[in-house]
RNA sequence: GGCCCGUUCGUCUAGGGGUUAGGACGUUAGAUUUUCAUUCUAGAAACAGGGGUUCGAUUCCCCUACGGGCUACCA
């Protein structure tokens, strides 16, 4: 075990879902651990049993199989620190909120959830701390007699930790120096709740100490709560244990204001999460970058670059590279607009880059989903080889490619028909001829026939090439169209002149 | 409201006491490709404001403004 271990976590709720920011955390997690020859340790939060979705840990597990982050501690995986989903450490996390109680550093507090909505309601401020906690029902301001009564009596209550009055804890953050915070301004968070599920709070410190966590990198929303944590790594006695916080900026909305939300995807029109998720209680579908034509590496590397920089000017990197290159000094502190435009274009480079050997099953998925037969790979790797460079998502590849499989369905026959003429159908008719005995079936042989025939006809080559790729490829798109007639062989090309010259010449 | 964090082209960012403030996405114009895309070339485009410190500030300090986060028995 390396001496570097960091984690992240993951709350299978639906806010808790695996977007953008979840992800390059996770990245970053594991960035920072093989970097270090470290651990990347997955820890299941599901310390809300309210709000727990089913098959969302799945999901994630799903997600990180995807991008190709595999912790090497997890519920899955297993791992010295077992269990990692805290459902199942429960009584582990009230053995520690009981001696916090017990050294005077945590309390029982009995106050319902509407006696407090009512106080906050009424009183404006008002925060459960050293202000107001003595007028309200917890073992500080009740009689130690009153408590036992009412702990005798089942009476649910919870946990809460006691914030000092009028201290000063401040911490340095590997991202952004020193931090501090005035004690008053806390107040006492809920450790335990009735139901004697921790919160995150408390379930954060007791893992991270238990499972011995070296570096903990978390969203910029968690620092207002870090000196929570601190008190309690300190009342805890761990002080010398604690872990180096890393507080990463966040991920915001391209238009507007604030944070990334699901919601956003919507509206925007573009997608916040790694993967489909479908709410099975909802029944909604919330959209992914996989579905939606990503490759795995192009959405990593469009995470790492948003919000850290190799100082180079790189902007593609391969995983591989970005552990060798990752430095948390590089991290910048501000939040990052996230830019739809800019994440395709990083596609695009990576569709470019891989090779279609790498690209082949993903090509063959997307032109099978549209009920397209592959007759052989070496087919569909000159194909992809062809079509790569004007391939923006995984889907493009069906409209550049589908006519390499099937005879256009429809013609832009706008762009031919008015110049039509006899002497164009008699030089197609003689071109049939000519192809047919060609034997050297390649891109020089077609062009110098086809180039040798316009001339015999007197016709210039730019009246027919165009024609001559419609009748091909059905439209005004496509690689050199002596390629296409390559790739798509001798009897197909013939075949497809014949039928669109019946429609071209009507 | 209170507390915390932040601020360089529209966006992601590099830089850092003296620079023609650099790159990328997007955008504009042109070249190439007898299609479209790619590719190439060029262009427009930024240091939030005010005070200090200093010979000199975009860079360091303070204030203001603006932005963001948190302020739950959610994470």
């Amino acid at each position: 075990m390396s001496d570097k271990r960091v984690r992240v976590r993951f709350a299978p709720s639906p806010t808790g879902g695996l977007h953008l920011g979840g992800v390059r955390t996770v990245l970053f997690n594991y960035l920072f651990a093989k970097k270090n020859h470290g651990d990347f340790i997955l820890r299941i939060e599901d310390t809300d049993q309210n709000r727990y979705v089913e098959g969302a840990e799945a999901y994630i597990s799903d997600c990180l199989a995807w991008c190709g982050l595999t912790p090497d501690e997890s519920p899955v995986a297993g791992g010295p620190y077992a269990p990692y989903r805290q459902s199942e450490r429960k009584a582990i996390y009230r053995e520690y909120a009981e001696r916090l109680v017990r050294q005077g550093n945590a309390y029982y507090a009995f106050d319902t959830p509407e006696e407090l909505e009512q106080n906050r309601r009424e009183i404006p401020n008002f925060q459960y701390g050293q202000v107001y906690r003595d007028g309200l029902r917890n073992s500080l301001s009740l009689t130690e007699h009153e408590v036992n009564e009412l702990l005798d009596a089942q009476t649910p209550h919870v946990i809460r930790i006691k914030i000092p009055a009028d201290e000063r804890v401040s911490f340095n953050d590997m991202i952004r120096g020193q931090v501090s915070f005035e004690t008053n301004q806390v107040d006492d968070k809920v450790l335990l709740k009735a139901d004697g599920m921790p919160t995150y709070h408390l379930a954060v410190v007791v893992d991270d100490y238990l499972m011995k966590i070296s570096h903990a990198f978390r969203g910029e929303e968690w620092l207002p709560s870090a000196p929570v944590h601190l008190l309690l790594w300190d009342y805890l006695g761990w002080k010398a244990d604690m872990p180096k916080w890393v507080h990463l900026p966040l991920i915001l909305k391209p238009d507007g204001h604030g944070k990334l939300s699901k919601r956003d995807g919507a509206r925007l029109g573009f997608p916040v999460y790694a993967m489909n998720w479908f709410d099975a209680k909802t029944g909604e579908l919330t959209p992914g970058f996989r579905e939606l034509g990503f490759l795995p590496e192009a959405f990593l590397n469009l995470l790492a670059t948003l919000g850290w920089n190799d100082g180079t000017g790189q902007e593609i990197f391969t995983l591989d590279e970005l552990v060798e290159k990752f430095s948390l000094d590089r991290i910048s502190k501000a939040g990052a607009k996230f830019d739809f435009e800019k994440a395709k274009w990083f596609n695009s480079e990576w569709i470019k880059k891989l090779n279609a050997e790498s690209l082949k099953l993903k090509v063959k998925a997307v032109l099978e989903g549209k009920g397209i037969v592959v007759p052989d790979d070496d087919y569909l790797l000159k194909v992809i080889e062809q079509v790569k460079d004007r391939c923006v998502l995984l889907p493009d590849f069906y409209h550049q490619a589908v006519y390499f499989f099937e005879g256009p369905k429809e013609y832009d026959v706008n762009s031919v028909k008015p110049k039509w003429t006899e002497a164009k159908t008699s030089f197609f008719n003689t071109l049939i001829t000519a192809l047919s005995a060609i034997e050297a079936w390649e891109p020089f042989v077609l062009e110098t026939t086809f180039k040798g025939l316009a001339e015999e006809k007197a016709i210039k080559a730019g009246e027919l090439l165009l024609p001559f790729r419609i009748m091909l490829v059905g439209g005004k798109f496509g690689p050199h169209v002596f390629d296409i007639a390559t790739l798509l062989g001798k009897r197909e090309t013939i075949v497809r002149i014949e039928k669109a010259l019946g429609v071209f010449a009507d």
